[in-house]
DNA sequence: ACCCAGGTGGCCC
DNA sequence: GGGCCACATGGG
C-alpha cells in the first residue's frame, strides 16, 4: 500500500533530492543539522538565506558558531525567523556536538533520546537529523504526513510516535525510500488540497477514499 | 490585509 | 495525555 503511494508520488513529482546542501560546506551532515533547526516552522527559502549568510562569512562550522557572539549570530540568521530562539539553540547545539568529540562522532554515536532531550530539538527535528544527517532509518513525520495519512484513512491519530511506527513497519527496508518519501509527502502537501476537500489534480486521487 | 511555512517548549487542565 | 500560546521573518 505505502509502496503504491510512494510510486505514484515519485512518478508524478520526480525525485526531490532531499536534503539539499551546498558543496561549500566541509561537512554536509552538519549543514543538514543546522538547516533542520532553522527550518522549524519556517519556509525553506528563508532558511537558505540564513545558511548563505553563514557560509558567506565562513561561520557555518560548529566551532565558529560556539565562539560567535549570540547577537551576531541572531542577525546572520534573521531571515529564518524566531532568530533569538534559534541562535540560542544553534549555539548550544554546536557545543553539544563538539562535546561528542567531533561532528563524525556525533553522527555515529548520538541517540534519538539524546536529541529529543535537547532543549530546542523535538521529534521531527531529531528524526530529520537522524535520517538525513546520520543516515539512520527513522521516518520523519510532519504536519503534512499527519494530515495526508489521516485523510487517506490509513491512520486515525495525531500521535507522532504511532504514525512513525506505522510507516516504519509498512515501508520497504530502504533508507533511500525513507528520505525520498518524506520529501514527496511535503511536496504533495504544499501543492495539493490545501483547502480541503477538493483535490481534482491530486496524484493520489485513484487511491483516495477521502480527499487529501 | 491576511495566511502560511520542512516545530518546539512552556504552561494549563 | 491534549489544547493553547509565543516565538518572527518573508512570500503569496
Amino acid at each position: 500500500m505505502l509502496d503504491n503511494i510512494y510510486k505514484k508520488l515519485l512518478d508524478h513529482f520526480g525525485p526531490q533530492g532531499w536534503w539539499p546542501t551546498s558543496n561549500s560546506c566541509e561537512t554536509p551532515e552538519w549543514e543538514v543539522c543546522v538547516g533542520a533547526i532553522l527550518t522549524q516552522n519556517t519556509n525553506w527559502s528563508n532558511v537558505e538565506k540564513a545558511l548563505n549568510e553563514l557560509k558567506k562569512n565562513e561561520t557555518l562550522e560548529p566551532h565558529k558558531i560556539t565562539k560567535m557572539k549570540q547577537e551576531k549570530l541572531e542577525q546572520m540568521i534573521r531571515s529564518s525567523g524566531f532568530y533569538t530562539q534559534k541562535a540560542d539553540r544553534l549555539k548550544r547545539f554546536a557545543r553539544f556536538v563538539l562535546d561528542k568529540g567531533s561532528v563524525q562522532d556525533f553522527l555515529k554515536n548520538v541517540t534519538r533520546e539524546e536529541l529529543i532531550a535537547f532543549n530546542g530539538i523535538g521529534r521531527e527535528t531529531a528524526d530529520s537529523m537522524l535520517l538525513y544527517a546520520c543516515g539512520r532509518k527513522y521516518f520523519v513525520v510532519d504536519a503534512y504526513t499527519k494530515r495526508i495519512f489521516n485523510r487517506l484513512g490509513l491512520v486515525k491519530m495525531d500521535d507522532y510516535e504511532e504514525i512513525r511506527k506505522f510507516l516504519e513497519q509498512n515501508l520497504p527496508n530502504n533508507i533511500k525510500i525513507y528520505k525520498e518519501f518524506h520529501a514527496l509527502i511535503v511536496k504533495l502537501g504544499k501543492t495539493h488540497c490545501k483547502k480541503e476537500p477538493v483535490c481534482k489534480t491530486c496524484p493520489l486521487t485513484k487511491i483516495c477514499k477521502k480527499k487529501i
